[in-house]
DNA sequence: CTTGCATCCGTAGCAAGGTACGGACTGCAG
DNA sequence: CTGCAGTCCGTACCTTGCTACGGATGCAAG
């Protein structure tokens, strides 16, 4: 049972400043500070920061989980809602990431095959793109 | 023929401020200013930014480019060598973060149909989640 | 009482790739 | 001559998710 903020944060397997940085943005509540001493933490931090975890597995941004924490103070069906329209919208855009990224994997990937192709025959367009900008050199 | 910064931003597609950014980065050649009076730009600064948003396509970085740059200077070989190292490196990245993204795709996709099937049962674990962080209330 | 680690708190910095701002100047049209 | 758009330049700001720093305090052991 975490009673300060480093138990926290080794329980959870984060630093310190994470569990202030969480606590700022309003995702991990503060326990009241006594007007001298320390913080004393329950197990609801451990629980909470866990939550953050998962969600950032599933690729829930700060946030995102902002948004949802303000709802979770409402009506089940209403919070629900908010979750389907937060994770849809966040795997439409993963989705969206997805497709950038495999068209530039591609990219490279063909780059790469053509590098093989030529081989030593020694016509790379890249290397004679790169220095006929540069024309200083050539013009002599 | 692009004249003055504005001219080559308007011809590349990119704003004035990009243009700027790309010179401190060292990826497009500033031409002398004279000691009053504007720029005169050249067709190489347009075929740099041109470059540049083609290796950006590719998913290289700036940092990956102003490597490049610096080597090619020297042999074709060498260049060669850097570029396919680049690339290879940077594929590898790519790859890597695919499948990360991939795992939080299904993730998100497993969520919102575990959501379809529990329909109006009632019975987010979420829901359940979040508010058993905050007993307070139902200690009531 | 002193050492020494932990906490508290505000603030600043990192990566990446720009974007924006403010004040001074330039050059051209009216 | 004046107005206005465009440049020049340095610097600050943006996003996201932390991470680090520095000075002040707290607390327990020796």
């Amino acid at each position: 049972m975490p009673r300060r903020i480093g138990d926290v944060a080794r329980g959870a397997g984060v630093g310190v400043e994470t569990v202030r940085f969480y606590e700022r943005e309003g995702l991990v509540d503060q326990p009241l500070k006594p007007m001298r001493g320390w913080r004393e933490y329950d197990e609801a931090a451990l629980g909470q920061i866990n939550q953050i975890k998962l969600a950032q597995g599933m690729g829930l941004t700060i946030a995102d989980m902002k948004v949802l924490k303000a709802r979770a103070k409402g009506a089940r069906a209403q919070f629900c809602g908010a979750v389907r329209e937060t994770v849809a919208a966040r795997l439409d855009a993963i989705d969206a990431e997805i497709a950038a990224l495999s068209l530039k994997r591609e990219a490279l990937a063909d780059w790469l095959k053509q590098c093989r192709r030529r081989g030593k025959r020694g016509d790379c367009p890249l290397y004679a793109g790169i220095n006929a900008l540069a024309p200083k050199r050539s013009k002599r």
